[in-house]
DNA sequence: GAAAAAAGTTGAACAGGTTCATTTTTATAG
DNA sequence: CTATAAAAATGAACCTGTTCAACTTTTTTC
């Protein structure tokens, strides 16, 4: 029962995965290839196939990671939330946006937005889907809090208003990682503006 | 100058084209091969590389004519919009909506947009990002007009709003193109319901 | 501890998108 | 009309993700 070959198959499955995180970013996912992985992991190009069943699950594993821990970190600003229904927006996301080049490249991003879309019936995009799920689902919850405080109206649904403000983060990520030129500060900008009218809406006693 | 080559290119490139539109739609983008469109065209494979850059630009070049299509019938719609900033905007919507499957499958439209997300540098990811601007700036004209008309608050600016808008309608379509199941009248309620708290908050003469 | 069963690894073979040196077709020059 | 040049078509070869039948290693059974 000591497991001599669970104890294999967690390190193998580390080393492929520490391999793919680290070689996607560096020389980008594209340019990697499958034997190159299994190389770094000391395993054969089958056995990185029977830990994960495509390229873009290895990847979608190292994105999953990433999304989980910035999940974990805004639930803090959702349990707190800055004063005003503009300042909380912006800090929640910019919470996420912060820390979204940390472990990531824009091509890792990419390819991972994609593949969510692409095969939105595999494992892998599903495993996407619902970690954007579970952040639309934070966004709403802020607003269901703000309106707890009164610092948003009462008067319409935080569910579908929380959708509105995720899509609405979401794709200006999407633009943001599509374009490598583009800096995070502008990325911050870009956000602020669109964030600006709605919480201006969703101010209560706003004429 | 007649051109007899011009003529035959063209012929060439119509040829590609019609046998994509058609075997895209009716076999699945993924289960094509690049080999059965030429045969269907009558060129060798070398040839369809020689008028496309790759197998994408090909679907790109069938969803642009969908699009451009699309565009051309909101036209009308901006010029004399229904009354209400509600109506308007779901009619502009319903508008984009209920033309989408016409000549695309759901599939074609995923692979659309994982491309243009993937590779965004690309002739490809180029081509349909502009087309994304155009149907943005088109909500944006509607959001305008009806400010002119004041059945919109007029101390919000129209463009960071209809990127608000745009950017729901899109991430709508998305999942609606990700869910095989989901029937078009679905796509349309999960819409209205976004929008109606959009609008709601639009209009000028609210507490 | 040996034999049988189960689980996992392996790399060669396959598939389909893409490239490119060669050949064919069309246009231009004399 | 022939020769030369330019443009385009061709398909075999290449590359890389993925599969799978044969082989090894670990576990279980007795």
């Amino acid at each position: 029962m000591a497991g001599l070959r669970e104890k294999q198959k967690a390190a193998r499955e580390t080393r492929i995965l520490r391999a793919a995180s680290s070689q996607f970013r560096r020389e980008g996912y594209r340019k990697v290839r499958i034997e190159d992985l299994a190389e770094a992991a000391e395993v054969s190009v089958g056995t990185v196939y029977n830990y994960y069943r495509t390229k873009g699950d290895i990847l979608i594993a190292t994105v999953a990671m990433e999304v989980e821990e910035v999940l974990a970190a805004g639930e803090g600003i959702v349990a707190e939330p800055p004063d005003g229904a503009e300042a909380a927006l912006l800090a929640l996301i910019f919470q996420y946006y912060d820390h979204s080049l940390e472990y990531l490249s824009k091509e890792m991003w990419r390819m991972a937005m994609a593949l969510s879309i692409e095969a939105p019936g595999t494992p892998n995009g599903v495993r996407y889907s619902a970690l954007d799920s579970k952040l639309a689902a934070q966004v709403t919850d802020l607003i269901a809090a703000l309106q707890e405080r009164g610092e948003v109206r009462g008067d319409v649904d935080a569910g579908p208003l929380g959708r509105v403000v995720f899509n609405t983060l979401n794709q200006i990520f999407i633009d943001f990682v599509r374009d490598e030129a583009m800096p995070l500060h502008a990325l911050r900008e870009t956000l602020a503006e669109q964030i600006r009218p709605l919480s201006r809406l969703m101010s209560p006693g706003k004429t």
